[in-house]
DNA sequence: CCGTGTGAAGCTGTTCACAGCT
DNA sequence: AGCTGTGAACAGCTTCACACGG
């Protein structure tokens, strides 16, 4: 009997499936090393997670593991595969030419694991028509709707410069796009139908320096 | 009479010390456009926040407020900047030099605000001595910890390959850092001392994939 | 009268601890 | 005998709603 898959219930956090990511991460490096089975507190010890959370964040899903043995690697990493929905090619546009734009359309992560950039745009003429070092060519910006709707593109990625972050939003909102991943120092403001993960260099440095003059706590 | 400020008390959040961070560029906005007063309301509408956590998140570290009418623009900037520490120039160095380290070098968010990068390192022979197009040159791995001492940095920011990052972890840790910002996918072990951040592009692009299949929830 | 500051309520997320299955 | 799956306890965070001060 193939092990149940739940339909995912209403109500699942985001910091759960935050989670799933890394724990797929962790198992592709036990896989990596030819391990076949784990057990949760296995995986907590390794990799500093809390064996509780990692049983509890699974069973959202379904029950993948056997009692008194543990999770087959390679079993548990197709089921996240499949909840993650990382089994169909997801293609990213990248808003944004300016160093950070660059780097991310080159970086690896973007290219690899079903996602690929499938374009970079920038509203500044001087940059259309350049070469990333990835081999990628800046298109203007202009024409995002119409990469958006032609390349079927399923994420966009904002590197523009605050000012213009929502407005970028709005087009690739309206070109039909449902993910966004900001990196504009800007609040967006939230659509139900749009889901939006927010990278704030700025905010995180600002962190650190609030507990360097407060440490411990 | 100056406004009090409250030595902060133990047990605020994380959370709610990266909302001070917003809620300062947000008043750094308001300042440019010369507004002078602002109440928690007009914050919230404005930079789609809740008002009610602005106002707790603030009462946190002291009464900045008037009753009645709001907070004063330029004076609860002021206290923030002394909150977050941002009075205080923080010395940054980056550790690998592969394209989201050398896009980060000369990102202008880590040379505005207080912070300032020093230094980027490489483990990589071909890669010490080169330039970065914003003018660093990349110095060897090897004298990372001499760096640090000398140069006096604050925080580390890690840019090298997951299974090089516990072993950079250490030896910034062991130099003297207290707070690293890591973009390597990896769990780094906690520890009491050292404020870690992590940014993982996969896991937040993993995370938009989920509600690409999963939408509305 | 208006908006802050704040207890208290409500909600969300984490951890505990053990029944139940293998 | 051992580890999962899970209700229940706990902890933490957010929101409410209003007393208080300007």
């Amino acid at each position: 009997m193939p092990p149940k898959r739940r339909t995912p219930p209403d109500g699942i956090s985001d910091l759960t499936i935050a989670r799933l990511s890394i724990y797929l991460r962790c198992l592709q490096q036990l896989e990596a090393e030819e391990m076949v089975t784990v057990s949760s507190q296995d995986l907590a010890d390794r990799f500093h997670l809390n064996s509780a959370q990692i049983r509890k964040d699974l069973a959202y899903f379904g029950e993948f593991g056997i009692r008194g043995v543990g999770y087959n690697v390679r079993e548990l990493m197709d089921h996240l595969i499949g909840i993650l929905a990382l089994d169909e090619e997801r293609r990213v546009v990248v808003v944004g030419a300016g160093n950070l734009g660059t780097a991310l359309s080159h970086f690896s992560g973007f290219n690899t694991g079903g996602f690929r950039i499938v374009g970079i745009v920038d509203s500044d003429p001087q940059k259309a028509g350049r070469r990333t070092p990835g081999g990628m060519t800046v298109e203007p910006a202009s024409r995002l709707t119409e990469i958006i709707r032609t390349r079927k593109v399923h994420i966009g990625v904002i590197t523009v410069p605050s000012a213009a972050a929502p407005r970028v939003f709005d087009e690739l909102v309206a070109a039909g796009v449902h993910a966004v991943l900001n990196f504009a120092p800007t609040q967006l403001k939230e659509r139900p139908d749009v889901k939006v993960r927010n990278v704030d260099l700025k905010v995180n440095l600002e962190f650190l320096s609030f507990f360097l003059r407060h440490p411990q706590r």
